[in-house]
DNA sequence: GCATTAATTGGTC
DNA sequence: GACCAATTAATGC
């Protein structure tokens, strides 16, 4: 498997690919997998490169007092992680665990550094995803600001959505209801109880570890207020 | 099938 | 709206 028929177009990598400066950085790929559950970046951990994800799912978090987590963001095919590690300082600012078996690959900062040092197409194209970072994260400390629990449990699902759709009316994605609270920014029973009256409004149905969105519309018409300019 | 973990519900501050 | 406790459902081994 190398980088010019990997599936994932929308890797920056991918992307960058077939251009020949890049021929000698792509030789210098890694690949391993990790399972469901390990933790494969530790907070505070030196850096030792990126990471991209081939195939997989994954939380990326920051631990705050009394281990409470707080998700960043969630990863799938194609995306990186672990790129605000180098060059921001030598050690990882966020943790990051595979919700399920994912297949990494990685690069060494150094190699990486040479890289975006030599190919001004590659690293534009960082410079676009650092940006889009941004605006999300920004985006995100909006909603936790202003928005009632409820209406940020919406906008998390509706998040979740657009990342991994849904297949047969339920999300591509099994995450607890702890997990969908740690993202959301509000506790576990707070989820369930969203969830459970959400459920009866006919806008969502749940099984167990299965979530479905049965009314898109119903549920983007509640935080459209707080979306005057774009959905995110 | 038992033991552990997660989901749910109710109550208090 | 968070934290705690008790019950029930789901899942791992």
């Amino acid at each position: 498997m190398d980088c010019l028929t990997c599936k994932n177009k929308n890797c920056l990598i991918n992307k960058n690919a077939s251009r020949n400066e890049m021929q000698e950085f792509l030789s210098k790929r890694h690949q391993f997998k990790v399972i469901k559950g390990q933790n494969f970046i530790i907070e505070g951990a030196p850096v030792h490169g990126l990471f991209f994800v081939f195939e997989g799912k994954v939380k990326v978090f920051k631990t705050g007092l009394n281990g409470k987590e707080q998700i960043v963001r969630f990863i799938l095919d194609g995306d990186i992680i672990g790129h605000r590690g180098f060059g921001a300082g030598e050690y990882h600012q966020i943790g990051a665990m595979a919700l399920e078996d994912t297949i990494l690959c990685s690069f060494s900062s150094a190699e990486l550094l040479t890289a975006l040092k030599t190919i001004p197409a590659l690293t534009f194209d960082f410079m676009s995803f650092y940006s889009e970072e941004l605006n999300r994260s920004e985006t995100k400390i909006k909603a936790f600001a202003q928005m009632t629990v409820r209406e940020k449990v919406i906008d998390s699902l509706l998040y979740i959505n657009r990342k991994f759709g849904q297949t047969k009316g339920y999300l591509n994605i099994q995450l607890s209801r702890k997990e969908l609270a740690d993202f959301a920014g509000t506790t576990d029973e707070q989820v369930i109880r969203v969830i459970s009256s959400l459920k009866k409004e006919k806008l969502v149905k749940a099984s167990a570890k299965k979530i479905g969105i049965v009314d898109l519309e119903g549920l983007r018409k509640e935080i459209s207020e707080h979306n005057f300019f774009l959905d995110l």
